[in-house]
DNA sequence: TAATGTTTTGACCATCTGGTCAATATCACG
DNA sequence: CGTGATATTGACCAGATGGTCAAAACATTA
């Protein structure tokens, strides 16, 4: 859970902390106390709110600081107040997402009935889809251009999970509680196929005209992963 | 297959064509001449690939006309001599690309045995992931950023041949010759579960080590299909 | 309320970037 | 070869955008 250094880290600032040397963050662990005062929290979480809003919409590249300051009713300087450069806001918001992100795979239970738990995995990530659709399709935009920003992230935190849980899943499939198939493909599968509502969106509610595709997604995936793990 | 009228067509170009109204394309069906003279091929060419290349990696705003022109072995004003406008190009591109990309499920037939015709179609799609992974980038990032120069193009032609063979499936389904589940959901589970290799790539190969995912996942895409189509 | 610390802002700057243009170089062909 | 059409380019421009800064407004608390 722990993330890459610059990952884990709130922006240094002026006036909540002493020396800020150039454009760099503070790297020491232990500056991860979230903003002081009430107007602070208030400020911050507003520009992170419209940080993900414009991000999500925009990319990086497409997203502009005034955009994102009028959205959270700031004025662009103000908002530089409190992060020091729109890096370190898209740095901060994946940051925090990140944890969110990966919970669903987190409560997957050794314990539990395997296809089950699978079934609950797949259930909880397609719940995120409908109800954080800007947060998938941040992770979206920045996976797809190469996770420029990212990498590191994937390459440390994410890998670690999914190792883990790829091991749950064979010891699973040992034990012929669900069928043999490539585990890493299976979880592939189960985000591809939950997040794609989230992330193409436009799409899919184009091809499916009044119909809401959250009606019939959850019976679709229950059938289909029903269908592919029963042993 | 017909597309909407602005994707279809060529830009106007100075020395191409009479007059050039503003910064308007064409709109006359007629002016699909491809370029002229062999230089002008060979440019053209060069320059959607280098915008294939760059637009897919950066997205849209992202990309600059500059790197574009690099990639290219162009200047820029060189580069507007063929295209009027970034936008332009990105247009092209988009509108070129969405034949080759549907062509794989224009293919099912409907003469074919159901379960190896949406096989083939699995295979098919997946190599084109592999094949053409910047094309699903190209595609991705404009869809999860809302589609703002596709949606047209969805709601029509995508839309149409969608509805086209969702109405096979349904044949399909009630001659019981392959399982009834939602046909939307199932050429949604489709596109996401093979363009996902190409569109998040960089996090599958970092999870997935050495392994090269294409080697695994047509048999699980294989199995997957077969385990959810036989009736 | 005075004094100190915190927030907010208007004005400003440097750079990047899409796009123009007139001038020049190159090509194709009679 | 020469001449008209086609290609190419250097110089340039306007607007957008990330970011700075000093001064003003606002809070907090002693």
């Amino acid at each position: 859970m722990a993330k890459r250094a610059e990952m884990t880290l709130v922006w240094a600032h002026p006036a909540w902390h002493l020396p800020r040397m150039g454009a760099e963050w503070q790297s020491d662990g232990m500056n991860i106390q979230p903003p002081r005062t009430r107007i602070q929290r208030k400020n911050t979480e507003a520009i992170l709110n419209a940080a993900l809003e414009v991000f999500s919409q925009h990319g990086f590249s497409g997203a502009t600081l005034d955009q994102i300051a009028t959205e959270a009713g700031l004025s662009k300087p103000n908002l530089l107040y409190y992060f020091p450069s729109k890096e370190a806001i898209h740095v901060t918001l994946l940051s925090q997402l990140m944890d969110t992100w990966l919970d669903p795979l987190r409560e997957m239970d050794p314990e539990g009935d395997p296809v089950e738990e699978l079934l609950g995995y797949v259930r909880r990530k397609l719940q995120m889809s409908r109800d954080m659709p800007r947060e998938s399709r941040l992770f979206a935009n920045e996976i797809v251009q190469g996770a420029p920003r990212m990498q590191e992230a994937l390459a440390t935190d994410l890998k670690e999970l999914v190792d883990e849980k790829v091991a749950l899943l064979n010891r699973w499939m040992e034990t012929g509680q669900i069928a043999r198939v490539h585990p890493h493909h299976l979880i592939f599968s189960i985000w591809s196929l939950t997040q794609h509502y989230a992330d193409f969106d436009v799409q899919v509610r184009t091809l499916m005209g009044d119909d809401d595709p959250f009606d019939a997604a959850p019976a679709f995936l229950e059938t289909l992963y029903r269908r592919l793990l029963t042993p």
